[in-house]
RNA sequence: GCGCGAUUAGUCUAGUGGUUAGGAUCUCGGCCUUCCAAGCCGAUGACCCGGGUUCAAUUCCCGGAUCGCGCACCA
């Protein structure tokens, strides 16, 4: 087949060898927003979930996991029910949706003013005899558009499934206060589902209504933020950082800056949000995202969330969609605790610098990854075609399969033999290896090169006579001959690199 | 959600109101093979779903689903 390097080629390769697959559920048509991982995905997942933990415990963050539904005071208390909730009008004859805040601002600028509730839209309406552009029509009455999921729980108690992992691990803060015995600041992450009703889903698992969220929480007070001890180890590093400001004059140059003068020119403002930007850039770089691709954009004031005092996003450049936001670094200041106080009427007032008398509610920084988002970029960004060879140079310790083993030839029994129990006693080192003897040496490789396999083995007619084989390098295709009795070993040893 | 276009094997595609629905590639089996998608033989595998028109629909019509593009939406 003649290997096209095009990103239709890519596209194929994500369902021929079990990456993504879907909409789901395929059999019955697909249901828009919904997708499935088939074995190398969902191994290629679990081993970013492996390196994302082992850093996580690095930081000093603890994990926790919570439900996905949660009863509506939740969503009240987090404000998502009010800010989720678009008003919408729709024209009784075409059918189709304008959001109604922002149809009364373009077409009523000197009667609109923020935070007009439903009713008041309506009679604004009615008023002004407002029409559908298109088919002169009167609007009738606001309809509301839920970009959360409803459900039921029991006799009819609505509930709602979680549109974000980020507030349901904050409804633990007196347990996680107590468990970490009242020093600060609190580092906690969530992994696991959340749900959007997106209107109209796009661009495969980049835009999905249920998806992985991968959240890092800091919980800290004021004075903390200012005066952080760990952003001293961080603040040489350098960023790339796009600023608002500079976005404004329309210039998206992207100039590495270390943190430590990011501060100083105010680009940024805490010490410990900047080190939540650093959190960031190196969980993203550890997975091996070419650092070119990758950016962090500042939100504009209107585009920040309802409980953002900052916001950056890490974007990576992708060949299909351009810059895709992958992670989110928002600064909740004590939005989120201070609303679950008052309507859970708790207390989340704690001391936490020297004067036990002196009390506040904590303030909380976030760091929050689409996991499917960095799956899907990791694997556009790391996509080669090298001479008509499809490679996946991916870091090794992300590939499906560490290394592949194959009998050069599959018509001679010893070769074939031998071939086998290399292949076993790699498994009994757990060492995740994959046996092939079908189609021609050639053939194996590549199969394995799509894969992302950084080494394969073979074993020749030389194995027999003198215990050695040869193993190959996936990006160059260079061959070593190793002695078989050091190969788990050499492995081992390889993988740590 | 609106408008336009599309949907045929795992993947990429050809084509038709009555066809054994064609090809390429993949996959599997056999032969061969001393290292990078070689060759030969054989095999498996498809007309998105529902309804209508028709003697007959994968093909025409209507509805739905999904995908692509534009608009809207993306806290």
């Amino acid at each position: 087949m003649k290997i096209e390097d095009n990103i239709e080629t890519f596209n194929s390769l994500l369902r021929r060898r079990g990456f993504i697959w879907g909409p789901s559920p395929e059999i019955y048509g697909g249901f828009a927003g919904f997708y499935s991982y088939g074995p190398a995905g969902m191994a290629l997942k679990n081993n970013i979930l492996d390196i994302f933990r082992r850093e996580c415990r690095y930081f000093g963050f603890g994990e926790v996991e919570c439900p996905t539904i949660m009863p509506s005071i939740v969503w009240e208390a987090s404000g998502h029910l009010e800010r989720f909730i678009d008003p919408v009008i729709r024209c009784n004859k075409c059918k189709t949706l304008y959001r109604a805040d922002k149809f009364l601002q373009e077409n009523l600028p000197d009667q609109v003013r923020e935070g007009l509730s439903f009713k008041e839209m309506e009679i604004l309406i009615e008023k002004y005899n407002l029409t559908c552009p298109k088919c002169d029509i009167p609007f009738e009455r606001i309809e509301e558009y839920n970009l959360m999921l409803k459900t039921s729980v029991g006799n009819n108690t609505i509930a709602y499934l979680r549109p974000e992992t980020a507030t349901t691990t904050y409804l633990l803060f007196n347990r996680l206060n107590q468990d970490a015995r009242r020093q600060y600041p609190i580092k906690i992450f969530q992994f696991g589902k959340a749900y959007r009703n997106e209107i109209s889903p796009r661009q495969g698992v980049l835009r999905m209504r249920a998806f992985d969220q991968f959240e890092l929480q800091i919980f800290i007070s004021k004075e903390l933020e200012m005066n952080f001890e760990e952003f001293n180890e961080v603040k040489n590093e350098k960023l790339p950082l796009l600023d608002w400001k500079q976005q404004e004059k329309d210039d998206s140059k992207i100039n590495a800056i270390s943190l430590d003068n990011a501060i100083k020119n105010g680009i940024l403002k805490k010490p410990a949000y900047a080190y939540c930007l650093f959190i960031g850039y190196h969980l993203t770089k550890i997975l091996g995202i070419p650092e070119p691709l990758i950016r962090f954009r500042q939100h504009s004031i209107n585009e920040r969330a309802h409980y953002a005092d900052d916001a950056w996003d890490l974007e990576i450049k992708t060949r299909q969609f351009g810059w895709v936001e992958i992670c989110g670094i928002h600064d909740r200041t004590d939005y989120d605790l201070k609303r679950h106080a008052e309507y859970s009427k708790q207390n989340f007032e704690v001391s936490m610098g020297s004067d036990s008398k002196i009390k506040e509610v904590p303030q909380v920084l976030e760091i929050a990854f689409g996991i499917d988002r960095i799956i899907y970029t990791l694997l556009e960004t790391n996509f080669i075609i090298d001479q008509g060879r499809i490679n996946l140079k991916i870091n090794q310790r992300l590939a499906p399969n560490t290394v592949a083993v194959f009998p050069l030839v599959k018509n001679k029994e010893d070769i074939k033999k031998l071939a086998l129990k290399i292949h076993r006693e790699l498994l009994e080192n757990r060492i995740n290896s994959f046996f092939d003897a079908a189609g021609s040496i050639g053939k194996r490789y590549r199969r394995q090169d799509e894969l992302g396999t950084k080494w394969c083995i073979t074993i020749d007619y030389e194995s027999l006579e003198d215990n050695t084989v040869t193993i190959r390098e996936r990006d160059s295709m260079d061959q070593k001959r190793l002695n078989i009795s050091e190969l788990a070993n050499i492995i081992k040893k390889k993988q740590e690199e």
